[in-house]
DNA sequence: CGCTATGTTGATCCATATCAATAAGTGTGG
DNA sequence: CCACACTTATTGATATGGATCAACATAGCG
């Protein structure tokens, strides 16, 4: 496996204090691999043997539950999932999939148990890896509990226009079908709270998305950094 | 400040493997009070000064957002809150009142912070602590996204009888109108929920449950171990 | 070019919220 | 120990958010 493989992985926060022998030994049972779309990378309930690592596209990852199904979350480069669960060497609570092409770094989780072990710089990156993680689901889980669904679909599209720079017109980045289970509702009802939108400026033509006024949106989306800052 | 004030700390797994002197360190800032019920310990965008530990009583941890509000979780002793935002010194993102009278060591952040650079032990027992609560909050998330009420309330009764060593009848604990918010819907719907239970097997009497066929309730409720178990 | 997926729209149904009235506790001061 | 106020729980009636089902439109794709 040529050293620029794991290029990206270094400059990882996750990576970056630890001694440089030990990252060597992470890496020597480590292997990057490309996917292509739709691929179950894991499963739920399986236990966790990799630690993962989105290098380039993106990942899905979600749950069932009698015959039900939904969408936790994306990962997106450069970040990994599953650090939980390799950590405590417990069953996945999540399963994924990716969404595009995909390059993913595999580590072997039993290898970082012990280099947890050995490597300080890494176990204290872990924790603020973790901690960061613990943030976001508190967060995902306020937005669904204490907003409606057009409520969180107007919060999420400014999200997303921060993440585009501010553009006042940029992409979804996927389908709205999958958007629909991130947001917890039906494809149907995500088509209406779009329309719900446009009296607050928001315009939707296929992928694409224009935010005429966003002042105006913030007013009836209301954000809170408490929920919708991805940082604080 | 006697020493057996922090006796139950010691023993917490957070700082079993701390060397002593930190142990003490820490302990130096920190103090031990006991709270009335109804008072609101912190508030969600505070700054995190204190990471609290729960010694006795319980403790409801809370979000608001737009004049609404919902209950986030319950903590029961020997346990911290706030973790999260004390190693990322970033604001509180849940406020924490005293659900009954309670006893909450305080531990001031910034000296945790200090600690958690010093004592490899402490950082490490950090790690589990974390990844749990992360693995904890995900389950909350399924369940919310993946069943509906009734479901919620099955399930948690079901868990509710394990707490309670298998006892057929068991005390729920707190309020109905609070678990109608841990559930996430009107304590109105939670009466009704009950009342749709009663079919499966389950006899509610104010804030005593009766189970009278556990069997019976874990075929409507399906219990998983990837939302349901607390340690898995 | 025709398939198959995805998205939209409409009609209807269901889960849950809201509002209102009543009942049952619970605590407080006299 | 009672009377009162106050909160909590229940029940009923109604409203609403969101799901489901069906039909159709549209867009990728082999």
């Amino acid at each position: 496996m040529p050293e620029s493989a794991f290029e990206g992985l270094r400059g990882l926060h996750l990576f970056e204090a630890m001694a440089e022998q030990h990252f060597q030994a992470l890496m020597r049972g480590a292997f990057v691999q490309t996917f292509p779309p739709q691929i179950e990378l894991i499963t739920e309930g399986d236990p966790s043997d990799f630690l993962h690592v989105v290098l380039s596209g993106s990942v899905d990852l979600f749950s069932n539950w009698n015959d039900r199904e939904t969408s936790m979350a994306t990962v997106r480069p450069i970040s990994t999932f599953i650090l939980a669960a390799t950590i405590r060497d417990a069953p996945y609570l999540m399963s994924a999939r990716t969404l595009e092409k995909s390059r993913i770094a595999l580590i072997p989780s039993d290898e970082v148990r012990v280099i947890f072990g050995l490597d300080d710089g890494f176990a204290r990156a872990i924790v603020t890896e973790l901690a960061q993680c613990y943030r976001s689901v508190i967060k995902a889980q306020k937005d669904l509990k204490l907003r409606s669904s057009t409520e969180r679909l107007a919060n999420y599209l400014l999200r997303s226009q921060i993440r585009a720079d501010g553009e006042a017109e940029f992409e979804l980045g996927f389908e709205k079908r999958r958007l629909a289970s991130v947001l917890g509702i039906t494809p149907e009802h995500l088509s209406r709270a779009f329309k719900g939108l446009q009296s607050h400026g928001v315009v939707a033509d296929g992928t694409r998305v224009r935010i005429e006024d966003r002042k105006k949106l913030e007013r009836f989306a209301k954000p809170n950094p408490l929920i919708d800052d991805p940082v604080k």
